[in-house]
DNA sequence: CTGAAAGCGCTTACAG
DNA sequence: CTGAAAGCGCTTACAG
């Protein structure tokens, strides 16, 4: 490994010279630069970037925190994340969560490998960010929100989703409509059905209790909580509902045509994110397209601007959503 | 950010001893260990790793490279990688190819940010292979090979899966059988056709030149080439069809029931990688099953042995496929 | 325009 | 068992 200091051997100077010539400091005279920039070359010469980093110097790289990579999702918003990234000239590194060392990654961060980070994962505690907050390290939260210095938030409208979801519903003239819960204890499933409830409610329409079912994010669940409903309440039932993924609508509907009921003719179902998938099954779904490859470019956007010093300032910016009318929802039977 | 001399004056030591009794060396009593520790938990004290690299340390962290992400077939993949990894106490980062771009992620390596990296993208030259090798920077090819100091490879026998279609076809009776390319650039691609016409050949089938098809790994492309088919040869087709991969072979069914034909029963048609949408579209695919996870896992095992020392020696491993038969392949009409 | 020197935060032989 | 000191490869005021 050739170091700058063998080439300042090689060139006859001193490091200082070379370090000088070879970050282009217009102190150095243009003859010297061109004969340090070619034995650099000659010798293959590799900066050491951690020596660099000990100085302080920025790495131009940044992170991308994420729980679990899976589906178009992930891809949208790594495109959307780079093109900007490479923009501004820094790459772009991906930490995996584990799921039960969530320090691993803030470790990371914490080592300064990125000069800044986009945290997708919600693993990440509040005290964690916090303590990389106090260190400095630019962070840009994605859908979440917290106020820090130092942290800005890009988030996806939920609530709005939830609130056209309804009144899509509504003008089709769904009178009884249920929602299914994807966890109880995620923002994202909270603010989609607060959307969602005041709508109706403005309409007039309360949620009756026995219509809020509860899955866990998955297919599976999906299947079980309509199953589970539909024997119990035979044909008193909503004509519509409301899931808060794609994945649990996909299981629902599985149920609802086993028990030998058409979707959307007996129920008209609804999901949130526009997976690829959705297109596929049979009905295709109705369903809420999240901005994904916007979500990356402005998550990156406003990381880079803070490293540049360009904005101190904190933001929150807010995406909005978009309903995607397929073939899962009709107007009720009785209409 | 507290530094080691911090702890050294708050302690009354030297910066020597801090670093020993951090490192746990044996050298320090354990009473002064005690001290320090308890000192450097007050402090919230981080070691700075570029220092710790600057010194040669091992940094405990591999890369993976990709040119995309999408898919379950990368969160299986990683999960492998992972499950391995953390066995070890090593972290893992991805890196995402840019298109354009490709000494980004090399430059990245070069700069041994990662202690060593497991190359899934087949972007990345031959000679950024060798000179990283050169480097000393261990290396763990994914669906590649090639022969180097410091670079292993594992490796998915693609041409058995070609063979094992053959050979699924043949025992159904079918003795016209046809091939849809992906990428006639591809190694993937040119090794499931190998041994799928060699092992057709030995049965004492050749394919028809009219029955080779040419498509892009696309859904799209598999349509698109499948419909052209139809269309030029009329009802003087193959009674089966091996697609080079799932996407391409979900295409070919469309365009078939578009002409009008039916899946299995005029013509069987298999797949290659089993994604997720195989076993939800009509009917369900016949594919092979690539052992992705596993794919993850002897790379990250591979690559953590060459850089504990343990096994110095380039090793080539090569995992198995499966057929998996769903609903798409059939004995043809006339058997 | 160029160089000598200090320093970034660690590790690690060496001496005691 | 502990410490003084050199050194990893850079950057950057400072002096000339």
């Amino acid at each position: 490994m050739a170091t700058i200091k063998d080439i300042a051997k090689k060139a006859g100077v001193s490091i200082s010279t070379v370090s000088y010539a070879l970050n282009n400091s217009p102190k150095i005279s243009q003859k010297t630069k061109e004969k340090i920039w070619k034995i650099a070359n000659e010798l293959n010469y590799q900066p050491n970037t951690f020596a660099r980093s000990l100085k302080g110097k920025k790495r131009n790289l940044i992170g991308l925190v994420v729980h679990e990579i899976r589906g178009p999702y992930y891809q949208e918003l790594v495109r959307g994340i780079q093109d900007v990234a490479v923009m501004y000239g820094y790459n772009l590194i991906i930490f995996c969560e584990l799921e039960n060392k969530e320090a691993a990654s803030v470790d990371l961060l914490n080592n300064k490998i990125v000069d800044g980070a986009l945290l997708l994962s919600s693993h990440i505690t509040r005290e964690h960010i916090e303590m990389l907050s106090k260190r400095d390290i630019p962070l840009v939260l994605m859908d979440r929100k917290i106020k820090m210095p130092k942290v800005s938030s890009v988030i996806i409208n939920n609530q709005k989703g939830g609130k056209i979801v309804a009144r899509h519903l509504y003008e089709l003239g769904h009178r009884r409509i249920g929602y299914m819960h994807g966890a109880l204890d995620s923002m994202e499933d909270k603010t989609r059905f607060k959307g969602f409830k005041n709508e109706l409610k403005n309409k007039g329409i309360n949620i009756d209790k026995r219509d809020i079912l509860n899955g866990n994010f998955t297919e599976e669940s999906g299947y079980k909580a309509m199953k589970n409903y539909l024997e119990k309440n035979g044909n008193n039932i909503a004509t519509a509902f409301f899931c808060a993924n794609d994945e649990m609508a996909i299981g629902a509907i599985s149920a609802i045509k086993e028990f030998g009921l058409n979707v959307p003719q007996d129920i008209s179902i609804v999901g949130f994110d526009n997976i690829l998938l959705s297109t596929y099954i049979t009905p295709k779904l109705t369903t809420i397209k999240r901005p994904v490859y916007d979500l990356g470019k402005f998550a990156a956007y406003q990381l880079l601007n803070m490293l540049d010093g360009k904005s101190s300032e904190e933001v929150s910016i807010e995406l909005d959503v978009e309903l995607v009318i397929r073939e899962s929802t009709e107007k009720p039977r009785n209409v």
